[in-house]
DNA sequence: CAGTTTGTTCAGTTCAAACTGAACAAACTT
DNA sequence: AAGTTTGTTCAGTTTGAACTGAACAAACTG
């Protein structure tokens, strides 16, 4: 964190929104507020600070770094010397949230072929349900391509910012 | 609704999933349940049947067809001799979806780029928050591929089904 | 006219997810 | 050893969205 006054401000403001959109996008707000602070600071954060700085409680913030653990978004990492355990954003946080949504996208289209499987071969649902099966459809490949952009755009990434942390080992 | 009790099955099936897709996508249930109702029957159905089949109430009907409506979903429809409300389809509600999906992720978009700008010059996060400002651009980008996609694909509307229905107006 | 049907509104309830406090286990320190 | 720090788990609370019932207004019917 900054000591100039401005700065912080538009920090919160930020790390409030990134809340917001995750929320939108189906995480809980803390775990969008986590990984805005990631983006915003930068260096790895600390399993306390995450607490104390966003005010929520530890059983919050571990729940919520399961999750961005889990959807791959974030990293555990550790510091000689320091008991506690640090946090950063993953390689590739973006494609990997595009993966994420592709991946639910191409289940749900599934699982209405999977309806117009079943359907008798005469049904005249059959057609419609096949628009939004579809719909789906373009939705995923579309996605792809996102992903294709942001592979191409950031191909190389840098080391960790601080050469005290270490790594856990898969990345 | 058919009478074979297989296709029934399969339907109501369809209706859960339907269900169940638009409540990950932020919308209520039900209105996803309305939806898929209407995919699937691809007649126009009454407000009364909508609360009857669905085994809800009224009132959640109504808001929930209000969202409907105010995202461009579906459309209301009347019917000489009837004093109910009919609802069918719009006339390509997956492009509106992808549309206002596009809407809200250049929204969030435009949010952090905002941020960015208000940050002195130098700064050395604005880097950090502009990958993230990408992401959502290319999501945005993407969404708009889809939707050229889709209208490519369906480019030309059917009539109405029912010759009886009178369309409302504002389409 | 009084009575009915129809959709909306609104106050209140229900429900699931988010969040918390406290108990806990593991890994340390002294 | 006892005590501390740290992250997780779990039972319980809080919160907000979804949903309902009932009152209502508008449009119709007899």
């Amino acid at each position: 964190m900054s000591n100039d006054p401005n700065i912080d401000a538009i920090r919160s403001d930020f790390i409030e929104k990134t809340g917001l959109i995750s929320q939108s996008e189906g995480l809980p707000r803390i775990a969008g507020r986590i990984f805005g602070m990631l983006i915003f600071d930068g260096q790895a954060v600390a399993f306390a600070d995450l607490a104390t700085k966003l005010e929520v409680s530890r059983a919050s913030v571990s729940s919520s770094i399961r999750l961005l653990e889990e959807r791959g978004l974030i990293k555990r990492m550790t510091k000689s010397g320091d008991r506690q355990d640090y946090f950063r954003l993953a390689t590739d946080p973006y494609a990997t949230m595009l993966q994420g949504l592709q991946k639910r996208t191409q289940a749900n289209r599934d699982e209405i072929a999977e309806t117009i499987q079943s359907l008798p071969a005469n049904s005249e649902a059959a057609d419609r349900l096949n628009e939004y099966a579809k719909f789906h459809e373009s939705k995923s490949a579309a996605i792809i391509v996102a992903l294709e952009t942001i592979r191409a755009a950031a191909p190389t990434s840098s080391e960790p910012q601080n050469a005290v942390l270490k790594e856990n080992q898969n990345d």
